[in-house]
RNA sequence: GGUCCGUUCGUCUAACGGUUAGGACGCCAGGUUUUCAUCCUGGUAAUAGGGGUUCGAUUCCCCUACGGACUGCCA
């Protein structure tokens, strides 16, 4: 069997979204799978349509995925370049051997006329207008046109575009790996554009003779690309070339209701479509990204893997390695998978359990870096190791342990309200006495000497504890509380102990 | 409208034609507990409908319904 070969072709219209990146994915696992070679080639065949930055966006967006790629736009390799607007002089050559074989043809008619048609075959009541074997005939093309007159308006300049000749009465079979055989009739197929008017092949052309000359053996791409099957099979043919293999991949649907899934639904729906986050060039909106979110690519990958695939055992935590090992095309499922939020940050608080307080606190300390904060390392680490089970998402690092680099300034007034009393400055200030004499700080040592203080004194394990944690954090949230304190030191214990006793002993009355 | 694709718990899904239809997320309940979590235990919940084929259909075939994609000189 020849090397396994297959491609990522996005277009660089915009940010690259997750049923991109699960695309890209499955061409990846696919190809490692197999020992053989992914690439990555840009599809910028739409001048009209470039979007600056989208290119470069959906490079980084592969590489904060761990999506690495043998061939292509930014590393190069022996089939390059593999930017399509490059490779322009390339296609038309293969248009004009179809033309001279009879298989496509010239066509000089202007958009207006083509709207002309549709509206006139409209009005006939003729449901999907179509430049096709129907009417082809009553067009301005070489093949109503006088080979002269066809010839004078190639010399003169005059704008054309290359159409497919769609053969008359056929059935056209696409063999899927993940459908198996699609049929379908000729009759329902149009004369596609191969070549446009400014000398840019369309997809169709071009993604045909990109995979042919690059040597890909498998297509594996979106379902939204099955009505188009039949076309490339037919070009293949036409070109005399052996087609590779197809796999077209189920649609990413919207969480909620139907549809595929798209841009504006993560707004709507309050989580991100995009692997990374983007900042659109012309309007400025801005489109959350998994990254600047707070997930790990580890989860985000292992989320993404299962959307449409399974490995048929009961195992869901999978490393990219893991994936790549248990990966086949025969088990991704062919209806579309709604995606699901929820799930997300359950593989993400999944990663954050799993990664080492010293992995985890380099997020944390990232986090500080940003607040102007600088953070000791093995400091940062200790805060992780008590913090983690409550992070599902990175920014919850901060919200669980800000307190720990920035003393509060305010404290929860419903839980001032509900525990701090009369007689609480008092007994704060004989625990503290108490801590004040502790030889052990360890969070072992605190938790016995509280549990006792108030064991001795015959009060309320919450009554006493949640006054701590609000003394100490500002409010009712974070790791254990003997934690804390070891943590927090003596010094800076008993420095808040007092603090909260001044502003708040007045208060409540 | 036409063509094509699809349809198992709310969601992601498993099940050589023979299982009490399994797992995970979510949700609910209980346990652990100083908040919130983690962790543990248990529970809720599905084969779209109708016909066939078969000793036996989630599984194969047909029809219906529903959903989706496509229907550009966009990819």
């Amino acid at each position: 069997m020849n090397e396994v070969r297959v491609r990522f072709a996005p277009s660089p219209t915009g940010p690259l979204h997750i049923g991109g990146v699960r695309t890209a994915l499955y061409n990846y696992l696919f190809a490692r799978k197999h020992g053989g070679k992914f690439l990555l080639r840009i599809e910028d065949t739409d001048q009209t349509r470039y979007v600056p930055g989208a290119e470069d966006y959906i490079i980084e967006s592969l590489k904060w995925c761990g999506i690495a790629y043998d061939e292509g736009v930014g590393v190069g390799g022996p089939h390059s370049p593999y930017r399509q607007s490059e490779r322009k002089e390339l296609y038309r050559e293969f248009a004009d051997v179809l033309i001279n074989t009879g298989k496509a043809y010239y066509a000089f008619d202007t958009p207006e006329e083509l709207e002309a048609m549709r509206e006139r075959l409209k009005a006939r009541g003729v449901a999907t207008p179509q430049y096709d074997a129907f009417t082809r005939g009553e067009m301005v093309n070489s093949l109503t046109l006088s080979k002269e007159e066809t010839e004078k308006r190639l010399n003169s300049g005059e704008p054309f575009v290359i159409r497919i000749l769609i053969p008359e009465n056929e059935e056209i079979q696409v063999d899927d790996i993940i459908r198996g055989e699609v049929k379908v009739h000729s009759s329902r197929l149009d004369d596609k554009v191969l070549f446009k008017s400014d000398g840019m092949p369309t997809y169709h052309l071009a993604n045909i003779v990109d995979d042919h000359l690059m040597e890909i053996t498998h297509v594996i791409r979106g379902e939204e690309w099955l009505p188009s099957a039949p076309l490339h099979v037919l070009l293949y043919r036409y070109l005399g070339w052996e087609a590779p293999q197809f796999a077209h991949l189920p649609l990413l649907l919207k969480p909620d209701g139907n549809g595929k899934l798209s841009k504006r639904d993560g707004d709507r729906l309050g989580f991100p479509v995009f692997p990374l986050r983007w900042t659109d060039p012309f309007s400025n909106e801005v489109s959350s990204g998994y990254r600047e979110s707070g997930y790990l690519p580890e989860a985000f990958i292992n989320m993404l893997a299962f959307l449409g695939w399974n490995p048929g055992t009961e195992q869901e935590i999978f490393s990219m390695e893991q994936l790549v090992d248990a990966f086949s095309i025969e088990r991704v499922g062919k209806s579309g998978s709604k995606f699901d939020p929820e799930k997300a940050k359950w593989f993400n608080h999944h990663y954050i359990k799993e990664l080492t307080d010293e992995n985890l606190s380099t997020h944390l300390i990232d986090i500080l870096k940003e607040k102007g904060i600088s953070a000791d390392k093995s400091y940062a680490s200790e805060v992780c190791r008590i913090t983690r089970e409550r992070v599902v998402l990175l920014p919850d690092l901060w919200n669980q342990s800000w307190f720990f680099f920035t003393e509060p300034e305010s404290y929860d007034e419903k839980v001032v309200q509900k525990f701090w009393k009369p007689e609480t400055p008092a007994l704060l200030r004989q625990l503290a006495a108490v801590l004040d004499a502790a030889a052990d700080f360890s969070a072992e040592s605190v938790e016995t000497i509280v549990k006792a203080f108030i064991h001795d004194n015959e009060l309320g394990m919450g009554q006493v504890m949640n006054t701590l944690r609000l003394v100490l954090v500002g409010g009712s949230f974070g790791p254990g509380v003997a934690a804390i304190i070891a943590l927090l030191g003596k010094t800076e214990t008993l420095r808040r102990i007092e603090k909260a006793i001044q502003s708040l002993d007045n208060l409540a009355i």
